[in-house]
DNA sequence: TTGATTTCCTAGCGGTTGATACAGAAGTCA
DNA sequence: TGACTTCTGTATCAACCGCTAGGAAATCAA
């Protein structure tokens, strides 16, 4: 039986399978799932589809690959959440770390959790579930963060932080700068309880 | 010279040309431009593929006038902020139409504005961009209309609503029900100058 | 060097995409 | 009735889709 360390040996790998992962990252972040093409990704990730394939399974698997390094990036949603001070401190991190993401310089404007798969083909509608059930997750985690506090209607709360982060996304994408989008964010706290 | 009434002459159409277009809506409201397929739209048409181009054009003016369809319904941006009594109620009036024109019984959930192209290929920008300008020009409706009483920020309270509006969809599409989207609404007025 | 192992690229698979050539059918006109 | 116009379905186009077979090339242990 393999334990661990399945002494690699053969044909090194050509390519930095990172660097890949981040180049796929970022198209599918401009594009979405269904519309960046396997010859798409492979022409910017400098491989040939035998590699691709070889290397990160068929392009759904790569999709999940780069969700999930968009997800535990540096900053994370869950992080933000309970790193917070308070409730109100976790909707006012998540929205203001949703203004500064969505619109960095070197990355795609808004949020590939949002655009990543939400209008797709049935092909893709597991691939559509499956970003559903990350964006369920963190306004679970929200909602459970301002039910602690035993502030009013957690479940409207979270459902309106959640709402305008999706937004943001439209917004940014729409070519709104950094600074309307921070605006936004204060305004939509205004309404805190 | 053609000046009216082209004498139509010849085989009639033999299908219903607004009911072919109210299915075609739905389509496309439900999958987004791209996912959706010339031969989902003719199956569901009812009719085959030269009979839809001859009669549409082909699948962009299709989809142009599916979005026609969509934007000049029975309930129109333009008529709620028109027909407001002041700014805070067009805000509300265009909330409250977007949670229950997002879910409705008989339709696709979400928006068909929002979600119709927000991440395409290179291929679908012309209309990706098209949609944005509508969008954009609901949000300088609303935002006119604030500026018009003098109220603070009517760029990001402007810019707020059409957040919130745009997230609605996404939280609609994931299935939550119209009375927390109404909620969601009334909470998204309450920080209102 | 030899053999085992792994990755590499070339070429192409079957299927789907949006869109159309063609010929006949079904109407309106005189 | 016959000329004319328009719509209809069949059958298909070239291009692209996600994906892979097959063999050459590169690295390992021995």
């Amino acid at each position: 039986m393999k334990i661990a360390s399945p002494r690699k040996s053969g044909r090194p790998l050509s390519f930095d399978r990172e660097a890949a992962l981040q180049t796929a990252m970022l198209l599918f972040w401009r594009h979405g799932y269904e519309a960046t093409s396997v010859a798409d990704l492979t022409a910017a990730m400098g491989i040939t589809p035998p590699s691709l394939y070889a290397a990160f399974g068929d392009k759904k698997a790569l999709f999940r690959a780069a969700v999930q390094r968009y997800a535990n990036g540096p900053v994370t949603s869950a992080g933000i959440i309970a790193g917070a001070a308070s409730a109100r401190a976790a909707a006012c991190g998540l929205l203001r770390a949703a203004a500064v993401g969505f619109t960095g310089a070197d990355t795609p404007p808004g949020c590939l959790l949002a655009t990543g798969a939400i209008a797709c083909s049935a092909a893709a509608a597991d691939v559509q579930g499956e970003l559903a059930a990350i964006r369920a997750g963190i306004e679970a985690q929200l909602r459970a963060r301002i039910d602690a506090e035993g502030l009013p209607e957690p479940a409207v709360q979270a459902a309106h932080v959640m709402a305008v982060i999706q937004g943001m996304s439209t917004l940014a994408r729409d070519g709104a700068p950094r600074a309307r989008l921070l605006a936004v964010a204060d305004l939509a706290l205004r309404g805190w309880p």
